[in-house]
DNA sequence: CCCCGGGATGATATGGTGTAACGCCGCAGC
DNA sequence: GCTGCGGCGTTACACCATATCATCCCGGGG
């Protein structure tokens, strides 16, 4: 195993944001190195991450970083559909899937779901169309006309769930 | 109409907080003069507030209010069920229905949704089942336990998109 | 009566999160 | 060259949330 919880290999990285630019390019944006960073880190971090965590370490590239140069980063990272906000954490996670939603269908604007490890803190993305069509049509029901739909599931990830039935008494 | 957009009148307001103190007592917990005062606030605001602006408005009869003083009384109100925090926006809206739950079986941690207009500012609790059946049918089938769901939408509400249309250039 | 424990509140301090506002620079395009 | 615009640096500030310790009250035992 290259990296068990330290992200992906600097390699399968870099390619990563190589595609990422490539997507921006063609949507006529720009993936500058300062959004390449930015984007780098968020994908290098195994869990979601703060924006001053962020900071802390974009220092170390660029010494006069400050909040708005990271906020400004993560804000066109989330129209380029590349970052995701967790709003219950308030921190970023990279898109889990931004090619692979290409294939079922969606846009660089796509509907997801997030679920939120309380033990462990680890935080999958999915995107599950049921819950989507359930929410907009429960949404126009109500006479309401969706933009924007935030899912966020809190509870025990499958490990986590069983670590727990094994040993209660090891948490504490 | 007794009050548009100005909550309800006194007279209700009193009695959904007697309601309220008897649901406490009914569980064993005690709606004390300080988070009936919050919770009297949080209900009678018709847009979520912020815990801040609730302080602003606790100090008329508390001049010793501090930040921990409202955020006490919130969590206390959010366990009982009498209060909810919209993430979105790191604000608190009482719940639209506490007996109206019970009524269609659902204890005071009732599954709930926000319709959040991006316009105006009004935020509509919604209770619909499919949606919460489609979140927790998702999350077991990525092995996942769910506990807590938050689910938001952001979007226009019905009379906003009509003043849209009728009048594209008014909003600014 | 005194002591003690727990729950609620008062009070102070601090940390975490997010944005406004201004200015500079580089790069088209006229 | 001037201008417009996007990206970025820099400063300052506003808002949100919690840690920590002290105090008060009130019911239960000794
Ligand atoms: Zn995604
Ligand atoms: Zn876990
Ligand atoms: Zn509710
Ligand atoms: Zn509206």
């Amino acid at each position: 195993m290259a990296g068990t919880t330290t992200g992906p290999g600097e390699a399968a990285l870099e390619a990563a944001l190589d595609r990422a630019a490539a997507g921006c390019l063609a949507r006529g944006a720009q993936l500058t190195e300062l959004r390449r960073q930015v984007l780098k880190l968020v994908l290098a971090s195994p869990h979601p991450v703060g924006a001053y965590a962020l900071l802390d370490q974009l220092r170390a590239a660029r010494p006069g970083a400050a909040p708005p140069t990271v906020y400004r980063a993560l804000d066109f990272l989330q129209e380029q559909g590349l970052v995701h906000r967790v709003e219950r954490l308030n921190a970023f996670v990279g898109c889990a899937g931004p090619e692979a939603h290409h294939h079922c269908g969606h846009g660089h604007d796509h509907p997801h779901q997030f679920l939120i490890c309380g033990s462990c803190g680890a935080t999958a993305e999915i995107c599950d169309d049921r819950v989507a069509a359930a929410v907009a049509d429960a949404a126009r029901a109500a006479g309401f006309f969706p933009v924007r739909t935030t899912v966020e599931v809190e509870g025990r990830c499958a490990a986590c769930a069983a670590m727990t039935q094994a040993a209660p008494a090891a948490v504490r």
